[in-house]
DNA sequence: AGCAATTCTCTTTTT
DNA sequence: GAGAATTGCT
C-alpha cells in the first residue's frame, strides 16, 4: 500500500508554502497560488481561510466585516462550507450569488442600467433591420407596407410561433394566405423571413418593456436575477449570468460607492478555481484593488487555481495577471495524488515549469499505458483492462470519453440519447440544451418530459426493488392512515406494473388508473404525472406539447413522438441510474469535462483526434508538443486547449491509466512516445 | 452550370 | 446560430 509515508522534512517545506501565502494575506498583498492538479489546491484555500479567521475575528467583527470566499459552483461552495463549520465572518457563495447579493438593493441604478442596455438593443435591431441584406427586399416597402407587415404579423404571431420549426415548405403553407400573396417577396426565403419577423418582434418587446419601465407599472421597477434561465429577457426585466456580472462591473465602474461598499465589507476575497472564472470577474476585483490603494484602505485577493486546468473557453486562464497585475506568486509542486508513474506523465504532458513531485516517500508503483486502436476495439479493451486490474465494486473502473453521446452509448441509453436529440425542440439553437435537459445531476434542470420520466422510473423501480420504504413515494398523511391490507395490496398493485417499453409501461399504469378505485394507487399516479389531464392520451399530449413546439397537425400523436414512446425500459432505467448516479457499479462512464476535480484509482482514458467540432484538436496537440508555436496565436490557442484538456484527465488518475487513442498515429506517435513511452496497438 | 434556398450538423460546463 | 452539405430553381 503506498502514498502514505510522508518525511518530516517535507511536510515542512508544505507547510511553508502556505506560511509564505499567510504572510502576503498579513501584509494585505493580494496575490495567487498557482499548483497542478492533485496538490491540494482546495486544502490550502480552506487553511487560509482558517488562518485569517483565527488571526483577525475580533478586529472583523468589531468592523462588522466578512471574509469573501467566492467559487466556481454552488458545490464547492457547499463543499468548502462543510470543511469551514458554520461561521459568521466568511461567507462562502458563487460569483453570482455574491454580485447579486451586493446589488440587488442598488434597484434605481440597476434600473438605469436596464433601461441603457434595452437602448441599446433597440438600436441594434434598428441597425440590422437598416443595414444587414438579408432584409433588402423588407426596406423596399414603403412605411406603409413595412408597418402593415407588422401588424398582420402581430395579428399572426400564434401561428407563426406555431409553424417556426416546421420545414420551409410547411412553414409557408402554415402561414395565412395574405401574408403568402401580398408579401411574397419577403417569404420566399423562410430563414431570411424568420430572422426579419424575429427582429420586429423583439423591437416591440423592448419598446414596449421601455415604456412600461417608465410609466412605472407594476413588475417593472425591479430587475431580477434567475439562475435557472440561461438567456436573458430583457423584456421581462429578468437578466441571466452574464448579464448579472456585466450590470456588477458597470455598477462598480460607474460609482465609487460601489467599490467603497465592497472593500469595506470585504477586506478578504479569496476566490478558488480563478481559471474557470470570467474574466470580467477579475476585472471587477483589479478595479476594487485599485481603489482601495486609492484610498489607502486594506484589501487582501487572492486567487487559487491552475492556468492550465482552464478548460472552459469563458475561463480566464492565464489572462489573469495582464487583467490583475502585481500579483504576488505562491507555487507549490507537491502532489498529494497520485503515484509517481502518473506524475511523471501528467508533468510531460503540462511540459512548463511546474514539475510536481510526490510527497509521499513510498509513491511508486503506478502503471500508465497508452495503445493505439480503433472505435472497434473500446469494449475489449475495457474488458481487459477489468480483468488486469482486478475491476470489481469495490475497485472499480472509470472510463473517460470526450462526448455525452459516447458516455450515453457505454452506459447503456443510447436510444434514450438519440431520442430526445431528435425531439423538435433540441432542433436547431435548441441543441444546446439537450445535455442539461437530459444528463443533468440536478433533477431540477432536467426537461419536462425527462423530469416525468424520472418521478416514473423512481416509483417503478423503488417498488420493485423492495427496498425503499413506502414512505418516500407515498404523500405521508395517506400513508400514516392506511390499513395494513390496504397497504399491501397496493404494493401489490404497484409491483405488477409492466411493460417492456414506456408506451407498454404508461398503457398499464394509467389503464390501472382509470379502472382502479384505490385512493392511494390514484395519488401516486397524480403525483408522478403532474398535469391536468392525467390519462393515456393526456400524457402524449403533454409529451408532444413538451418535445415539439411546431409540429404537422395531419401527422399523428403516436407517429410524431413514437421514439420516445418505444425506448425500452431497461434503456431508460440506465439512463436513470446514470442521472441518479448510482453506485455499486463496476464500471462508471464519464465525460472528460465532468471528472474535473475528482480522482480515480483506475482510469481508462479514450481519446480520438477530434473534440466534437474541434476536428484535430488532440492530434494537433501531439504534433506541436515541444515545439515552439508561440507566434501562430490560432495554432497556439488550440494546442493550449488540447492540452488542458488532456492534462485534466490524465491527472484524474490515482494509479493505473491507460489511454486508448482510436485515430491514426500518423506524425504523431513520436511525440506520444516522448510523454506516454512505448505505444502499444491494440488489437483483438 | 451557377446561384439561391434549404437542410444538416455541431463539445464540454457552470452560473 | 454558423458553416458545410445538399437540394432546388432557372
Amino acid at each position: 500500500m503506498g502514498l502514505s509515508k510522508i518525511s518530516n522534512e517535507d511536510l515542512d517545506k508544505e507547510k511553508e508554502i502556505l506560511n509564505q501565502l499567510f504572510r502576503y494575506s498579513d501584509k494585505f498583498e493580494s496575490a495567487v497560488f498557482n499548483s497542478g492538479a492533485g496538490s491540494g489546491k482546495t486544502f490550502a484555500l480552506v487553511e487560509c481561510l482558517k488562518y485569517i479567521v483565527e488571526k483577525n475575528r475580533d478586529r472583523l467583527k468589531d468592523h462588522n466585516q466578512k471574509i469573501a470566499c467566492i467559487t466556481y459552483t454552488n458545490v464547492a461552495a457547499n463543499n468548502i462550507k462543510e470543511q469551514i463549520g458554520a461561521s459568521d465572518i466568511v461567507d462562502i457563495t458563487t460569483i453570482h450569488d455574491r454580485i447579486w447579493h451586493i446589488i440587488s438593493g442598488q434597484q434605481s441604478a440597476l434600473l438605469s442600467l436596464h433601461i441603457e442596455k434595452l437602448d441599446n438593443e433597440v438600436e441594434e435591431l434598428d441597425e440590422q433591420l437598416l443595414n444587414n441584406s438579408d432584409y433588402e427586399k423588407y426596406r423596399e416597402l414603403n412605411k406603409d407596407l413595412q408597418e402593415h407587415f407588422f401588424q398582420l404579423m402581430l395579428k399572426n404571431k400564434n401561428i407563426y410561433n406555431k409553424a417556426y420549426h416546421l420545414k420551409a415548405k410547411e412553414f409557408k403553407d402554415a402561414m395565412p394566405v395574405e401574408i403568402r400573396e401580398d408579401y411574397a417577396t419577403l417569404i420566399s426565403n423562410v430563414s431570411k423571413f424568420k430572422g426579419l419577423v424575429d427582429k420586429l418582434f423583439k423591437k416591440k418587446r423592448d419598446l414596449d418593456c421601455l415604456e412600461k419601465i417608465i410609466k412605472g407599472e407594476k413588475g417593472y421597477k425591479e430587475v431580477s436575477y434567475d439562475p435557472m434561465y440561461n438567456r436573458d429577457r430583457l423584456d421581462k426585466m429578468r437578466i441571466s449570468h452574464d448579464t448579472l456580472l456585466e450590470y456588477g462591473f458597470t455598477l462598480i465602474q460607474k460609482y465609487p460607492k460601489m467599490r467603497q461598499i465592497v472593500i469595506d465589507s470585504y477586506p478578504y476575497i479569496l476566490i478558488d478555481e480563478y481559471q474557470d472564472t470570467a474574466n470580467i470577474v477579475v476585472k471587477i476585483m483589479n478595479s476594487i484593488e485599485q481603489y482601495a490603494k486609492e484610498i489607502k484602505h486594506d484589501i487582501f485577493i487572492a486567487y487559487f487555481g491552475d492556468s492550465l486546468q482552464n478548460i472552459y473557453d469563458t475561463g480566464v486562464g492565464t489572462k489573469l495577471k495582464q487583467l490583475h497585475p502585481n500579483l504576488a506568486t505562491v507555487t507549490k509542486l507537491y502532489n498529494r495524488r497520485s503515484y509517481t508513474e502518473v506524475i511523471d506523465v501528467a508533468n510531460k504532458v503540462r511540459n512548463d515549469e511546474i514539475h510536481q513531485k510526490s510527497i509521499y516517500s513510498d509513491s511508486q508503483g503506478g502503471s500508465v499505458k497508452l495503445y493505439s486502436g480503433n472505435q472497434a476495439v473500446v469494449s475489449k479493451f475495457i474488458d481487459l483492462c477489468v480483468k488486469q486490474w482486478d475491476i470489481d465494486m469495490k475497485n472499480p473502473l472509470h472510463c473517460l470519453f470526450a462526448t455525452n453521446q459516447m458516455v450515453a452509448d457505454y452506459s447503456g441509453f443510447s436510444n434514450v440519447y438519440m431520442a430526445f436529440k431528435n425531439a423538435g425542440v433540441y432542433q436547431g439553437i435548441g441543441y444546446k440544451q439537450l445535455n442539461t435537459e437530459l444528463l443533468s445531476h440536478d433533477i431540477i434542470r432536467l426537461g419536462k418530459v425527462q423530469s416525468l420520466l424520472y418521478r416514473l422510473i423512481k416509483v417503478y423501480t423503488e417498488v420493485k426493488e423492495k427496498k425503499q420504504a413506502l414512505r418516500d413515494i407515498l404523500p405521508t398523511v395517506e400513508f400514516r392512515n392506511m390499513s395494513f391490507v390496504d397497504l399491501k395490496n397496493l404494493i401489490i398493485m404497484l409491483q405488477s406494473l409492466k411493460g417492456n417499453t414506456l408506451d407498454e409501461l404508461l398503457v398499464d399504469m394509467l389503464g390501472k388508473y382509470k379502472m382502479s378505485s384505490d385512493k392511494t394507487y390514484k395519488l401516486i399516479i397524480e403525483k408522478i404525472f403532474d398535469i391536468d389531464e392525467i390519462s393515456y392520451e393526456g400524457v402524449l399530449k403533454y409529451f408532444l406539447n413538451s418535445l415539439y413546439d411546431s409540429y404537422n397537425e395531419e401527422m399523428e400523436t403516436k407517429q410524431i413522438i413514437g421514439e420516445i414512446l418505444n425506448l425500452k425500459i431497461t434503456e431508460i432505467l440506465c439512463w436513470f441510474h446514470y442521472v441518479n448516479r448510482d453506485e455499486n457499479k463496476e464500471i462508471y462512464y464519464h465525460t472528460f469535462h465532468s471528472t474535473k476535480g475528482l480522482e480515480y484509482e483506475n482510469v481508462i482514458i479514450i481519446l480520438g483526434k477530434d473534440f466534437g467540432q474541434d476536428k484535430g484538436l488532440f492530434e494537433l496537440f501531439f504534433k506541436e508538443y515541444g515545439k515552439d508555436i508561440v507566434q501562430d496565436l490560432p495554432k497556439h490557442e488550440r494546442y493550449e486547449r488540447g492540452r488542458n484538456i488532456l492534462y485534466v484527465v490524465v491527472t484524474r488518475a490515482i494509479r493505473n491509466l491507460r489511454i486508448l487513442y482510436i485515430d491514426d498515429l500518423d506524425g504523431i506517435k513520436d511525440n506520444m512516445e516522448k510523454i506516454f513511452g512505448k505505444v502499444e496497438a491494440f488489437s483483438i
